[in-house]
DNA sequence: TGGGATTCCCTAACATCGTTAGGGTAACCG
DNA sequence: CGGTTACCCTAACGATGTTAGGGAATCCCA
């Protein structure tokens, strides 16, 4: 695995992290140790101290690099609750592209993507509904990637075969399915404050 | 804490899971050492080793350990929906009883409790439809506990303080309220074998 | 009843881990 | 020119999971 045993230049926290991500990518977390690190990146154990100050920060700063690869549909959905699909949707795409990291994804770090939050709420959302739609959004799909990565990959119990086989699949039209219900539960069931855009069906209050 | 460092019969495993959950609990995760558990057993580290092929099958053995802690209400509400929601609302309350074991909760063991698969088949679902919803409502509580413990508790980027502090809260208003969409929404949307019990609306056709 | 096998624990040790202390060299900046 | 900083080194500390090999007690069968 491509390691130039001899560097010209300084590290740069970046290089560590995409050297990090690499390793984990190819051989799991637990193949990630400081030392490994470092001989990768032609450097000694202790020299990776001087650009970051554990290795919980290199965790954090993979976790970060491996969000900073979310893509979005160029011209951006008109339809909120289409970009809402997109962005979640997206958000699992990477998150199966690095399933050794499934682990960290409940790690919380610094700038999470929630600038979305506020396009929410300027498409109307009360403020609570958009927080509470945010969060429904991100657990599930959180949830949903860590369950179908093979992350400790258990028998499924003593159910008819069938099944146990199904349920050990976990299929993007499932994710997709219930990322849509959520949305259109949400819209139809939030206080609206300045209507907007489509007929989106007569809405039923909530409870 | 209790250890008592004079045994008299030998170990047994779940003695072991009950010890080590203790630490976890008291401690974290990482104050759960082989050496820590065989203190607080009052035995050397290499004998757990004759009860234990090694830490992963210990930390299997905790999960499963945990949720088996799960109570039903009593008499066991009539209503499908209602058991649904009391499943894994139960199942929150579990996980959120052990934040130190959240980085755990998705790691799959055997024997899973998804015996109420079958029931959800009886109660007339396609099994298409109950794995999707089952699966749906497993991601999604897990995914909630995970971030609604302090796992990691970073900032919440540079939102409006308000949305910030908000967004840091994740409330069982908001767990149950996902939930409850979920179920709903499967409850419509699916393909029905035996007719059953209330109106429910017009079963319009998934898709 | 005797004796081999099994059960259960021990002491020691291995390699590896994250991390710190302290020193050296080169570059930069006044 | 001189001092400070940036960057890397070697060496070591304490802790980790795990294995090897041995010893005592207990059980089971001839």
């Amino acid at each position: 695995m491509g390691s130039a045993p001899a560097r010209e230049g300084p590290l740069s926290r970046t290089e560590l992290f995409d050297r990090a991500l690499a390793i984990a990518d190819a051989e799991g977390l637990e193949a990630l140790s400081m030392r490994r690190l470092a001989r990768e990146a032609g450097v000694e154990a202790a020299s990776l101290y001087h650009h970051l100050p554990n290795k919980s920060a290199l965790l954090d700063g993979m976790v970060v690099r491996m969000r900073s690869e979310m893509r979005l549909p160029d011209p951006i959905p008109e339809d909120w609750r289409e970009l809402l699909r997109a962005i979640f949707l997206e958000y699992r795409r990477v998150l199966a592209a690095h399933p050794n990291l499934m682990s960290l994804a409940g790690r919380r770090v610094e700038s999470d993507p929630d600038s979305g939050l506020v396009y929410l709420i300027r498409q109307g959302f009360e403020p609570e509904d958009a927080v509470e739609l945010w969060q429904s959004l991100l657990a599930f799909t959180v949830g949903f990637s860590v369950f179908s990565s093979a992350y400790a990959e258990g028998d499924v119990s003593d159910l008819p075969a069938d099944l146990a086989a199904r349920m050990s699949e976990w299929r993007d039209d499932t994710c997709r399915r219930t990322l849509d219900a959520i949305i259109r539960t949400y819209d139809a069931g939030r206080v609206r404050r300045e209507p907007r855009s489509r007929p989106a069906g007569p809405s039923k209050p909530r409870e």
